[in-house]
DNA sequence: GCCCGCATGTAAGCCGTTACATGATTAA
DNA sequence: TTAATCATGTAACGGCTTACATGCGGGC
């Protein structure tokens, strides 16, 4: 049910096409937001007209179908971003692994904790040098679409590598008063 | 697809019935990483006594059945907390919503922003006391379940507490040369 | 004796994903 | 003329949610 106010929202940065709307869907929105591809988009896309929430806005070659918001559309829009979150179904594939963790052995928690350790400096550094620059406004007086979520993304990605960091250092206290070198032959370094 | 990892999880934790799992997802667990009810779990646990990874673990009153973690389900729960995510759909509403804050006018912004920052508070506030006590150990020399992720969650919503703050800033900045104060949504230029 | 909590399942329907399917335009 | 990209959809399948359905045991 987010995938029509995740096109309300894409469309409310201007017309855009289903095409249009999938390819937005493979940047950042796509990777760190909410997915979908074409196949959910035009359905999707369909259904919103049928309501009103969005209407044509003028056809291109190639069959191109170009779509805007109504302001019925805004409206709804506007009514999902301002309304307390209720408890829909927490699904967070990556924050049940973490859960998890402790099934592992410390050795293989310890992989894991390194792989996120690495993967979140990895997002660091694409995201960095992105918020660097000063705050950009665009035209019409508002922030630029995904400006303020790579800053929350920035954030993020630093207390995951801050946390990996510090659970490294958390399985370390309990391999060292318990087992000094017993299973593992080599001290870790 | 991960449902039946979270189950072999909570069963590597020791013993339990479908009806311990199904009051397992109702804790921190079900309210920040996974949830779900019997109607799911019990068939899961079918299928995964007939794929054994799983057996049955003794009989209790009213027909309670428990199951424990089989050698294969650990090794099917290992393999998969060590294997590379690879583009498991995305889907995260609470930062889909992040995305389309430009969507909104600055005031309803703000709007959004001091409520997810009196929530990362109030998350704080609950985290907080339960990571001040010094590193448990559970018997058997592990971490007991769920710390590590708290202590993930803690610094997750200092994060986000962080970014609400900062992120209010740049709404300033995006008013003070313009008009502080009262103005049209459609006030542009 | 009655109610609450323990304990387990099934059936129908919705939603989303994967795979199938087609055609137009443009650049090499 | 051939390949890549633009552009739009449908069909089958599987997972999840909601609602339906049943019965025992212990405390008051």
């Amino acid at each position: 049910m987010a995938l029509r106010y995740a096109l309300l929202g894409l469309l409310s940065e201007g017309p855009a096409s289903g095409y249009d709307l999938a390819k937005a869907f493979e940047g950042e929105l796509g990777s760190h937001a909410w997915q979908a591809g074409y196949n959910r988009i035009y359905p999707e896309l369909a259904r919103l007209t049928e309501e009103g929430l969005i209407e044509p806005a003028g056809e291109g070659v190639r069959g191109r179908r170009a779509y805007g918001v109504t302001e019925a559309g805004r409206a709804e829009l506007r009514a999902w971003l301002l309304a307390p979150r209720k408890g829909g179904a927490v699904r967070n594939e990556p924050v049940l692994r973490l859960f998890l963790l402790s099934a592992l052995d410390p050795e293989d928690a310890r992989t894991v904790l390194r792989e996120i350790a690495a993967n979140s400096e990895r997002q660091l550094a694409e995201l960095g040098p992105a918020m660097a620059v000063d705050t950009p406004v665009s035209p019409g007086g508002r922030l630029p679409f995904g400006w303020l979520a790579a800053g929350y993304g920035l954030r993020q990605y630093r207390a995951a590598h801050d946390w990996a960091t510090w659970a490294l250092g958390e399985l370390d206290k309990l391999g060292e008063p318990d087992k000094p070198g017993r299973r593992h032959p080599e001290a870790d370094s």
